[in-house]
DNA sequence: CCAACACATAAGCGTACACTTATGCGATTC
DNA sequence: GAATCGCATAAGTGTACGCTTATGTGTTGG
């Protein structure tokens, strides 16, 4: 759960891919791969980098395991993100709700 | 200048470690290596593969290159995360302490 | 029970990555 | 104007990465 198992993580394309489909809310694995062409081990290889990462993390019900996104690794990249905080551009709206959100 | 040169770029320990030495003002490639363990053609690919990231930029002087940080990736990282509002922490207060224990 | 299912793990393979040594190139210095 | 300096580029090499096929593990329904 390192500052370099997250940025590894988010390296691959496909990675990025199934976290912002989680984005949209939790689901198990197999829904996650429609629409995305990827196998079965492939997807679960790419969860379980996600999840040491703790970008995503994993509930079990029965045979299947739902996938949502954690927060704790969000945390760690804006933790990142703050410690340039002197090199913001000032006139990015995204920024601005970051700040405020970090300011509160 | 994707999101993928961003996230690839900062995939690299090394990379994020010649990330934080600029954070602190900029200098020449030469100064950079200063402190780290790296050769000299390594040091210059690492810069090129940040550069084109837009994670920071050169500007010439004679045989020097002063090489400083470009808010335009830092815009793109907060851009990405802002993605994800809805899962970020509620507790910012607790990741404020964070950070500053990581500070020592 | 046992067959189908959801998912994880193992092993092998091609490719991308970060490094090395060697060389090139423009700018300064003597 | 030749040597030196700061940096970039080229070419080669070991390793990590993401994929594949095959198999394992636990769960559920008929």
């Amino acid at each position: 759960m390192t500052e370099n198992d997250i940025f590894r993580a988010l390296a691959d394309p496909t990675r990025r891919a199934i976290y912002e489909k989680l984005a949209a809310g939790g689901m198990n694995a197999s829904a996650l791969r429609e629409g995305i062409e990827i196998s079965q081990p492939a997807m679960s290889q790419h969860l379980s980098v996600l999840r040491s990462a703790k970008l995503v993390r994993e509930e079990r019900h029965g045979r299947f395991v739902n996938y949502e996104i954690d927060p704790e690794g969000l945390a760690l990249i804006a933790q990142w993100l703050a410690k340039y905080r002197a090199y913001w551009p000032q006139r990015i709206e995204a920024l601005k709700i970051l700040l405020k959100d970090m300011d509160r």
